[in-house]
DNA sequence: CTTGGCACTCCGGGCAAGCGAGTGCCAGTG
DNA sequence: CACTGGCACTCGCTTGCCCGGAGTGCCAAG
């Protein structure tokens, strides 16, 4: 009774807040949004919900603000993801669609969060991890020299070459890649890699035997190359500007940290299973000095698995159901679209 | 003479202003700099520099400070780009020594140009168009299906994919891919282009020609791609927050130019012959937008020709002589580099 | 041509007053 | 018991003001 008219001021206190960018007293609070009370009780709930740590004052006697607790509760409690208008879906669609190639798709994705948002958008590459071979090949550039291009799932290709001790004839070269692909062919990566361990003969005496090991550990060592794991694309950094007050605090630590892909991915947090969407909100993520920034990100990528993580960062004082929304539909096209290529 | 002693006085007020960030006056810059003059004769010095152009007073009777013609003329005749030490040309040596590849080289170098100068720092990677073609692999991957390798001398690798319309035999593939090599090999990629596009016979008729013309073109495709054309390294963004004062005028822009690589090349400027330091001063540049930032930048590549360039942005009141030392040495130590690969 | 002197300008910091928004508390009412 | 109106109080922000300091331009003398 009075509780749910307590959430309700909290809830109005945020999106004010959020909206305004100032401290939001009693009276100005009754007066935007129709609660139908006199400013007096909702002072008093006020002071209660300070009480219990969802808002706080920045100085004796100014509106409240809320705290991280309180667009925590906002976040589970008092908002709903507000689906996407119509126009806002068909730009989402139109805009992805036209998206030639896994890069591209990226690409556009982190403009289009960027737009959407109006806040920084960060889009992690479809990692290795889950995705499967689709082809291996192999070519002998000279007798001694190897190119190896692995193809994956998410469209990736990867090539490496290689130099050998010993020179290779085709045909030897021809049963190697026709085994290599018999192993590895439409395996996740992960059992691919044990599948071509077991290829290597323990009689190191047999002639193909060096041949077979460069070529496995090469194709391991792509599999595994971090660098490929860790790609990130930024984008919208500009919208940084828009932060205005409290500059050093808050825009310097993320512009570092936008430089530091590893940060990054910690900051999007680890692949959850599906598209959950995740909300970090100010302290409750890994890095004391982005503790005035919120994180908004999903996991997608084809099928029911995710592949990689997507989302947005921004001030803690965010409009967390916009971002949400837009998060999670991106997401969802961008999956939709992986599925069918 | 006194012609001599007003340049003097320019050069001061430059280092004083970059140092210092304040107006400078004429008391504190003789009691600063070591001229041998009254603040009185300093003061008509600056009156004639400020006739000229040179100098301008931000209100009445406050100091000095330099406008884009003074820092040209002083970055044209006032300072000899200082060597760097040694200390910090082992550093630059062992830090880009480490590199493995291409790719690693730009990213070591973004970053120890942003560390080195502490400003914005931008490396555009190789461009094709002065490089050569190294090797050309045609791999059967089915009957109708062809991998096209290209390798540059850059170290650069493209892969296409190329479904044909009718089946090629391995023998006629083979052949292809000799005359291919044998017409592309070591030429710069605009005379490949040109010798490739021989290669296509007239007589549609003949049963080779569909898949020499789709090789070739997809070769040529891959050789004139923009999107390798352009890719840029951006690194060093967080010393954008050293801005402090000037916030919307002069980083918002400046973000949004990071993220547009078409305009940071136009910013990089044109590549030039060899490894000429550029310097571009406020309002010389392409935006007006960006008046208040200059950007120093290099050529670089193997060999006589640039191949690409590299460089930093930063505001038009830097420290010219550091960064264009910085600049031109991370040049001369990175093509030494792609020199030796 | 340089120098010291002098009057003038003007920015910026410091201080006080007033305003306004907001709060907490209390007593009254349905 | 919850809500409301009223009231005294707090406190930050803005305004106006003053004043010091740094700097300038000009002039007359060396």
């Amino acid at each position: 009774m009075q509780e749910e008219r307590r959430l309700a001021v909290l809830r109005a206190i945020v999106e004010d807040y959020v909206a305004t960018e100032e401290p939001v007293g009693s009276k100005t609070l009754v007066e935007r949004h129709g609660l139908g009370v006199s400013p007096a009780t909702v002072r008093n709930d006020m002071a209660a919900l300070e009480d219990e740590g969802y808002i706080t004052q920045p100085h004796t006697s100014a509106g409240r603000v809320p705290t991280d607790k309180g667009y925590r509760l906002f976040v589970d409690r008092l908002t709903t993801v507000k689906p996407m208008s119509a126009a806002e879906r068909r730009a989402i669609a139109s805009l992805l669609d036209g998206a030639v190639d896994l890069d591209d798709v990226v690409q556009r994705s982190v403009r289009l969060l960027a737009q959407l948002t109006r806040q920084v958008a960060v889009v992690q590459y479809p990692t290795l991890s889950r995705s499967t071979v689709r082809h291996v090949e192999l070519v002998a550039l000279a007798p001694n020299r190897l190119l190896v291009v692995l193809i994956l799932s998410t469209g990736r290709v990867e090539q490496r070459l290689v130099e050998l001790d010993t020179d290779v004839e085709d045909a030897a070269l021809l049963e190697l890649k026709t085994e290599v692909n018999r192993a590895a062919l439409g395996e996740v990566i992960a059992d691919a890699g044990t599948a071509l361990r077991a290829l290597v003969p323990e009689d190191d005496a047999s002639p193909v035997a060096p041949v077979t090991r460069a070529v496995v550990d090469t194709l391991l060592e792509a599999m595994s190359d971090h660098r490929s794991d860790e790609r990130i694309a930024v984008g919208g950094a500009a919208n940084l500007a828009r932060y205005g007050d409290s500059f050093d605090s808050a825009v310097r630590p993320l512009l570092e940290a936008l430089e530091e892909h590893v940060v990054l991915l910690k900051l999007l947090g680890e692949a959850s299973t599906g598209e959950t969407l995740t909300v970090r909100i100010g302290h409750e993520g890994p890095y004391q000095e982005l503790s005035s920034t919120s994180v908004v990100a999903s996991g997608y990528g084809p099928g029911d698995e995710a592949f990689a993580r997507l989302g947005i960062v921004g001030p803690t004082r965010m409009d967390y159901p916009g971002s949400m929304a837009a998060v999670r539909a991106v997401a969802r096209y961008v999956s939709r679209i992986l599925d069918g290529a």
